[in-house]
DNA sequence: CCATAATCCCCGGGAGCGAC
DNA sequence: GTCGCTCCCGGGGATTATGG
């Protein structure tokens, strides 16, 4: 398929003060190079249909030019710039001024550069290059919002796991078969260079583009240029995932504070009754949607079910402790009371970004065997650095090892099949390499690390990009897939919660569960690709608050002013710091180096996956992947996990109680708030 | 019927663990 | 680092079994 990529990015033709050839708005004219120009050999022209010109491509800043020079060079002129008018000649105003007393007129347009498939890469190196990573970035950001895109999403419409993992293996598959190098013996890739300069003793880079060994001391290669640091123009890591951001981004506001530490089921019922008072339940509004963190969230929902409120001495009955009948009994309440549920109009739901943090925590003890080594070659070599990586204090840090590990260990777990069919001739397919797995590998070491990453890492993965873009299907998709590893480590509160919340979500009634799918996770920022969980926001909304915080122990008297005056609080600081700051911009770096450490740590970990081998970690140690499942043959752990199957029942049967009701409450669909 | 031993049950303290 | 939950363990009282 022919398919090209396009840039525009905003600018203006300068001279219109000495050609004074005035365009109609949209006109479209032609950027090419001005070889009669003595003065400036880059200069570029820019002339419409009828070749008058217009004026020239602006010299300062002087990346815009240089770019659109080094483009025509490399396509031999092949790529078509294209210049559309979208404004009437105006003096120029900065950064378009040569001279302050002098000032010429320009003629404000936008540049189209239309780049065909192939050429993309080359183009992409050379727009970073000049206009640097972060503008170019952002010329794409803008590029992608503002024109909805024509191709069909790379993600089908209903998603569908396997779907995703065959599109992912197969990309890969291409991409590491375009990366062997195949002489007479034997396939080698920048890798395998990699790993024999590091067994000479050598401490070189080698290019992941070109193969190009240099030293160290170059950022850039300094064959291609490629700069292993920053990512190809317009990487979007969360591409196959479309957006389903509503089209509004949310507001946020602050509360009362309520003072307790929600850390037993007493003290949520306190922020329960709080938060009633707070939004006028059950008078203004009926119900509330209520986002919390894991453990809140679990007491929240075992009040929800086992919690009642007797009709006539409004009393609250535990029914885990007494049973209704006896509370009747107890209380000699005649038989016309009748009980309800306390805490009926709150619907808790998990904050997505702790589910996400705990699944990194479970991938990380899980990968740890492997992990251990290369972790320890990215940096962090003392115990504690170590520990805390384990631990994965910093979310942030230990999601990029976790993606880059994917990375990596995806690449490689494909090489083995990839020199198999290159060396026997035969195509490399999706389907060639299914078969492969099932029918030849036998080494507990690659299957390990295979469902490992086709299964977990991939649905971790999965679940961070179903995030950030609001993707109601992508996220429950993965978090299915990953449960699995929830169940077989020791992660007591997390399954219940998975379990508790599949069973609610079934729950829903149709137009509920509709706007639950849409408010799957929140972009405040309004970008299309940053959303996150409303936990994420209210702590994000928590550091603001705390960072207006005299110094010294806080008392609940100075919370309480801070929250109350948040609101302005936050104006003051947007306009006083609005024009002092620069906006964050948007980067991600790819972590070549890092990548190509751990494929060169794991490479002969998985060599000759068809012979059976002992299952041992990286550095040879007999395997236990780790404690907790030495722990899970003990009589304990299934009586836990027999409790949670006796819950799944209860859960079931009251499901079946309310279908056979038929009563679908009453709800109304607006004014959802989150706390 | 009594004395003693064995067993059961309950409870509090402490350690470990998970979550924040 | 803190907090709460769970488990474990030992102590002690209550109950039961056993033997004289």
């Amino acid at each position: 398929m022919f398919s090209m990529t396009k840039v525009q990015i905003s600018s203006v033709i300068t001279g219109y003060h000495v050609y004074k050839k005035k365009q109609p708005i949209g006109t479209v004219c032609y950027v090419l190079k001005d070889k009669s120009n003595v003065h400036d050999k880059e200069s570029l022209v820019v002339k419409n249909s009828d070749s008058q010109t217009i004026g020239h491509v602006p010299a300062t800043p002087v990346t815009l030019k240089s770019t659109l020079n080094e483009v025509l060079d490399i396509s031999c002129s092949a790529i078509e710039i294209k210049c559309e008018i979208i404004g009437t000649p105006t003096l120029a105003f900065p950064p378009w001024v040569n001279n302050p007393n002098k000032p010429g007129a320009v003629i404000p347009c936008r540049y189209t550069i239309e780049i065909p498939a192939t050429m993309a890469p080359n183009v992409k190196d050379i727009m970073c290059k000049h206009l640097g990573y972060d503008l170019v970035n952002d010329i794409v950001k803008f590029h992608e919002v503002f024109t909805p895109p024509t191709s069909p999403s790379q993600y089908p419409d209903s998603p569908d796991w396997k779907l995703y993992r065959n599109q992912i293996i197969s990309e890969l598959l291409k991409e590491v078969s375009g990366d062997q190098i195949k002489n007479i013996h034997s396939c080698h890739d920048y890798v395998d260079i990699s790993l024999r300069q590091k067994e000479m003793g050598l401490n070189n880079n080698v290019c992941c583009k070109c193969n190009y060994v240099y030293s160290l001391g170059n950022r850039n290669c300094p064959n291609c240029n490629h700069d292993p640091k920053y990512n190809p123009l317009g990487y979007d890591p969360y591409k196959r995932t479309p957006s389903q951001h509503l089209k509004h981004p949310p507001t946020v506001t602050v509360g009362e504070p309520c003072m307790v530490n929600p850390n037993n089921e007493e003290k949520i019922g306190i922020v329960l009754e709080h938060l009633r008072e707070v939004c006028n339940i059950p008078e203004q509004r009926k119900w509330l949607v209520v986002w919390s963190d894991g453990i809140p969230y679990l007491f929240g929902m075992r009040l929800q079910q086992y919690v009642y409120v007797c009709s006539s001495c409004e009393e609250l009955v535990d029914t885990r402790k007494e049973s209704l009948d006896d509370h009747t009994a107890k209380h000699n309440h005649d038989n016309s009371i009748n009980f309800h549920r306390a805490f009926s109009d709150f619907i808790f739901r998990p904050g997505p970004c702790h589910i996400e943090l705990n699944m990194a925590k479970c991938l990380l003890n899980f990968c740890w065997p492997i992990l251990l080594l290369m972790v320890s070659a990215l940096g962090f070599r003392t115990k504690k650095a170590l520990d805390v990586v384990k631990c994965g204090t910093d979310h942030h840090r230990s999601k990029h090892i976790l993606f880059t590990l994917f990375d990596a260990l995806a690449r490689e777990l494909l090489l083995t099949h990839v020199r198999n069919s290159l060396e026997s001739g035969a195509p490399v397919s999706l389907e060639s390499f299914n078969d492969w797995v099932r029918d030849s590998v036998v080494d507990p070491n690659y299957l390990y690390l295979f469902d490992m990453c086709f299964t977990f890492l991939l649905a971790f993965k999965l679940y961070n990009e179903g995030i950030r873009k609001n993707n109601h299907e992508v996220v429950m998709a993965a978090r299915i897939f990953f449960a699995p590893l929830f169940f077989a480590g020791n992660h007591p509160k997390y399954q219940e919660l998975h379990l508790r919340d599949l069973c609610d979500r079934v729950q829903y009634p149709p137009e509920l569960a509709l706007e639950m799918k849409n408010t799957e996770s929140f972009s405040v920022s309004g970008e299309f690709n940053k959303g996150q969980g409303a936990d994420f926001v209210h702590e994000e909304t928590n550091k603001f608050i705390k960072s207006f915080l005299p110094p010294g122990v806080p008392n609940a008297e100075i919370w309480q002013r801070v929250c109350r005056k948040s609101e302005m609080l936050k104006n003051l600081k947007d306009k006083c710091c609005s024009d002092l700051s620069q906006s964050s911009r948007y980067r991600l770096p790819r972590m070549d180096n890092k990548q190509l450490m751990m494929q060169r740590q794991v490479r002969s970990y998985l060599a000759s996956p068809v012979n059976q081998k002992p299952h041992v970690s990286l550095s040879g140690e007999t395997m236990i992947v780790n404690k907790h499942f030495a722990k899970l043959g003990t009589l304990k752990k299934n009586v836990k996990k027999v409790e949670l199957i006796e819950l799944y029942y209860e859960m079931c049967s009251e499901l079946e109680d309310q279908l056979a009701d038929e009563t679908v409450p009453e709800i109304e669909t607006d004014n959802i708030d989150t706390v």
